[in-house]
DNA sequence: TTGTATGCGTTATCAA
DNA sequence: TTGATAACGCATACAA
């Protein structure tokens, strides 16, 4: 394999001049080229193996086919399904994604946009969880996943949170629970807020009031294991809605630890119905979101943006379903 | 924000000619042009914020800073921590990388790649399963991770599949079993085939013939299930050695629902360690690898690869660890 | 409908 | 050590 054909390759190929055959090769401009010479221009194309240079289209048109994608660990669960989805979207309408990881670490986060923007993206989505503003400028497409801005000013994809909670607070309630307890995640990510508010709301909207709130201090099975401990320090309950599965896992641990039988003694919900979860002692009770389906339409969401960067930006919020498993058990009547 | 600044805002803030701004500005120029208008400029490019223009870069240097990772499905849980250690690696040298997934299938892989040849990358991580010959050529960078090529030609990063089946098989050895059967894993994969051969060759040395074969359509739990059952239908073994864990788990769902106990009537292992195979019911006896490591050694042999075209092409094999959790038991004594 | 000319921002080559 | 110039491949304004 030699050089790549260029596209003055093409147009010599077909007898034409290199500014027709990229009219014809360019989907947006074909029409400006009658179709027979369009045909034998195509043709050309294929025979030669054409690609074209996106380097040379980018420094024309100051932009690209690519967008950066930027989460805080693609070993999180629940981010690779989200990333497909993107990815997929992507790919339908002829773009790549480039794909970063920044820990939730700010300067990281930082450093990586800083460079990314260099490689003229045609926009971002980001799934980093802080909910400070965005920190990039007003000139650039964005997508945020899985939170959004207190302004609104930017478009979103989010899962329904608060309907997800809503949810599993009835389910317990219809089961005979009165002594709720929520393990919240941490206060600094919208998820972490939405949930504990809607915890709350949906507590209060049935006259019940919490029998606990303990803040975790991360999405993780250790935070979740440390604040059920220190949650059942302070308090009794039968039922605990974990912020998410993992800090459900922890809390599992935890219970365990203590003596305390699951869902016997005390039920407790997830939420994102992780891989694996239905495979657990107890199988998890939990809230699905639609990840793949929150990051393909994120996707779609940048395309529209980009094509109509001066289109309103929409706020989309993606149904949930509750997974009814054996995490969850009808109060023990002792309790009640 | 107005347009980013070029290079030759810099080159007339700094009062110097484009060409010598580029060369102050570039690591691999510094030492051509003196200390001290090289500091003026260096100077300039801060207050200006410039940074570089990519794509005019790569135009003209025919590279770019930009690697493409090909996977199958980022969802398979094998992927995501090779491809963090893959994004490490690169980061850590100032590249980043360019995501995409196959689903495994040949003319997806090849769309994929024509797509991401023309962006100029610095080279490539294929971390597809097939046991084909790479369709790059020789031109471009690539290392294969999770397989290899037969010729040898290509550099690779593989985990010691063999040594993690002889540890499986010797520990069921030690504890007593015989008759020790293998789900092995689809024969189009390097790792299928090199399990299965690691096994035959373990059970041989040990003076013991194979209870029995079957070989799975995919790395599924699905195929898993299904071969499992065609396992037991033809002979019975008190231990079998799934080609990897997501095969195990397959395994775990057909035992239960042929009424045999694990591991009391039936011991079985997996392959990886995957996330949460710890939690599985009973705990999944495994053999660890080093999915991060393997991602990010195969950047790191990249990166070298790219600095040195000329460099013989390596193959490295990271060594991986049993873990022995609760799903294998001394053979039954009925059974001896 | 097609061809001509030009420039995107950078770096390599050559000359000074 | 620095400056001038050209070229990378493409897309577009303009001319024909």
């Amino acid at each position: 394999m030699d050089k790549p054909a260029t596209i003055k390759d093409v147009a010599e190929m077909a007898r034409v001049h290199a500014a027709t055959a990229s009219r014809a090769l360019n989907p947006q401009t074909r029409d400006k080229v009658s179709p027979r010479t369009a045909a034998r221009i195509v043709e050309a194309a294929r025979a030669l193996g054409y690609s074209p240079n996106s380097a040379a289209r980018s420094l024309r048109t100051r932009t690209s086919s690519v967008v950066g994608v930027v989460i805080p660990d693609l070993r999180n669960p629940v981010f690779p399904p989200i990333v497909r989805g993107v990815e997929d979207a992507l790919r339908e309408a002829g773009y790549l994604a480039l794909l970063g990881n920044t820990d939730g670490d700010a300067a990281r986060e930082r450093d990586l946009l800083a460079t990314m923007r260099g490689q003229q993206l045609a926009g971002f989505i980001l799934a980093t969880s802080k909910r400070d503003s965005v920190p990039l400028g007003p000139d650039v497409s964005v997508v945020l996943v899985n939170r959004r801005t207190d302004a609104g000013d930017v478009p979103s994809v989010v899962a329904d949170s608060s309907a997800g909670v809503h949810a599993l607070v009835n389910l317990l309630i219809a089961r005979g629970h009165t002594r709720i307890a929520h393990l919240a995640g941490p206060q600094d990510t919208s998820t972490g807020v939405e949930r504990r508010r809607a915890f709350l709301d949906g507590l209060a909207t049935r006259g019940l009031a919490p029998a606990g709130v303990e803040v975790c201090d991360a999405y993780s099975e250790q935070a979740g294991f440390d604040a059920t401990h220190k949650l059942l320090a302070a308090t009794s309950a039968t039922a605990i809605v974990a912020g998410n599965d993992m800090i459900a896992l922890g809390c599992y641990g935890a219970l365990a630890e203590l003596g305390l039988r699951c869902p016997e003694d005390v039920s407790v919900t997830g939420f994102n119905d992780m891989p694996f979860v239905d495979k657990q002692r107890p199988a998890l009770t939990t809230v699905r979101i639609p990840h793949y389906d929150i990051g393909y339409e994120a996707a779609r969401l940048l395309l529209e943006r980009i094509a109509t960067p001066s289109s309103p930006p929409k706020r989309l919020v993606l149904p949930v379903e509750l997974i009814e498993r054996n995490s969850v058990a009808r109060v023990p009547l002792s309790d009640t």
